[in-house]
DNA sequence: TGTATCCGATACAGCGATGTATCGAAAGAG
DNA sequence: CTCTTTCGATACATCGCTGTATCGGATACA
């Protein structure tokens, strides 16, 4: 009998075949897009029939919305990590190193995330998740604003400290959006630092690495 | 006889016919996603049969680029238009006001642009005709800046103009996909104008408006 | 190990969209 | 006005996908 008042027992089995078909669906929305992909297709490149799948969702929107969430999770704890293991100073350009890493390094991610942005702009409530991940991710990105204050002055056109994250987090969409498309990743990777050191730096940047030109 | 060596004699129904599938293929593609929608609806939308759908177009997909090329092309010229017509004096707040207007105005056209890139994303011919809009997009950027050099130092950690150019943009983009999730026209109005501040002035913007928070 | 329960495979009915082939009507050329 | 060409509506065959209902094997628990 477990916790919960209506028990379901649930069976090793079920949980390896959830996992199973949304790393499966993961794969196939990125390559194909989600609009293009059938419940059918999810199911053979996990290796399952359809009835495994009206087994742990109710469509394929469903699938979808808790692929986002488990991995919006993954991701969004892995930011807030790299984020804290270092000093006070904010070395823009180690930073940007360490979460680029996370961030703009998995095509697949980007592509899925679009594709999750598209769905959202055209639903409120997926609009709701998806805002509540971003302030998730801002918040991590403020206190670390937060803790170098002090060294590094912040442009008083931002606001405070959270317009600054604000700001960063605008960075970080514009440049992968240019990433979609010229799938540059090393370029990008230079080029949102040198966003992100004029954006917060009150205009004396030293520490730009050479990335420039398209 | 036209002046082409295949000569096609191109009806003026037909070209009205197209005009309205294109007219209808927009509404309902940012009403429901491009890939939620079927060649019946659009027909439907415009009040056509699927013969005359087949009779000017090939795919969905065809039509698809059509319409982004048709719709950017426009947005393109209004755009150049709304920079160049003011003084040698950059004042930022009044041509983000202007260019606004074309730009983010239209959720619509957000909405439609957004579904082509992720569409772009993975097809490398796409994602060419989209880069290229984006590269006339800055050009007209890059103009306008270097008709403001001398009145406003550009910060030097974006390099040179071009750079510049590449920064507006992704301030476009960031603020776009913001403005995509929270509906919220005039504060995306008001904080692109702040980004392009702190980013064009050299830490001494003196005009931001004050449209800040979530 | 036995047994009750759960999970996922299979079969089936049905819908909706696709693409093609054909035909009447509209539009341009003379 | 007539004739030719083009356009778009209609009908048809087909396919892929969906959702459900059923059943045998797997799994957990005693």
């Amino acid at each position: 009998m477990t916790v919960e008042g209506t028990a379901k027992r649930v069976t090793k089995r079920r949980v390896r075949t959830r996992a199973n078909l949304l790393d499966a669906a993961f794969e196939v929305f990125a390559a194909k897009g989600f609009g293009r992909v059938s419940i059918e297709e999810v199911c053979e490149a996990a290796g399952y029939s359809r009835g495994a799948f009206y087994s742990n969702f109710d469509s394929l929107d469903e699938l979808f919305f808790a692929l986002y969430r488990q991995r919006a999770d993954l991701i969004a704890e892995q930011v807030s990590g790299a984020l804290a293991l270092d000093g006070p100073d904010l070395d823009v350009p180690a930073a940007v190193e360490r979460v680029t890493e996370v961030l703009l390094l998995d095509r697949d991610w980007l592509l899925v995330k679009t594709d999750f942005l598209v769905h959202a702009a055209r639903d409120p409530a997926v609009a709701q998740a998806l805002l509540e991940h971003r302030a998730r991710l801002r918040g991590a990105i403020a206190d670390r604003l937060a803790r170098a204050r002090g060294h590094t002055a912040l442009p008083a056109v931002l606001g405070d400290i959270d317009g600054a994250a604000h700001a960063v987090v605008a960075a970080y969409d514009g440049v992968t959006t240019q990433l979609l498309l010229d799938r540059d990743v090393e370029h990008a990777r230079g080029w949102l630092g040198q966003l992100l050191t004029a954006l917060l730096t009150d205009g004396s940047g030293t520490t730009a690495s050479a990335h420039m030109r398209t």
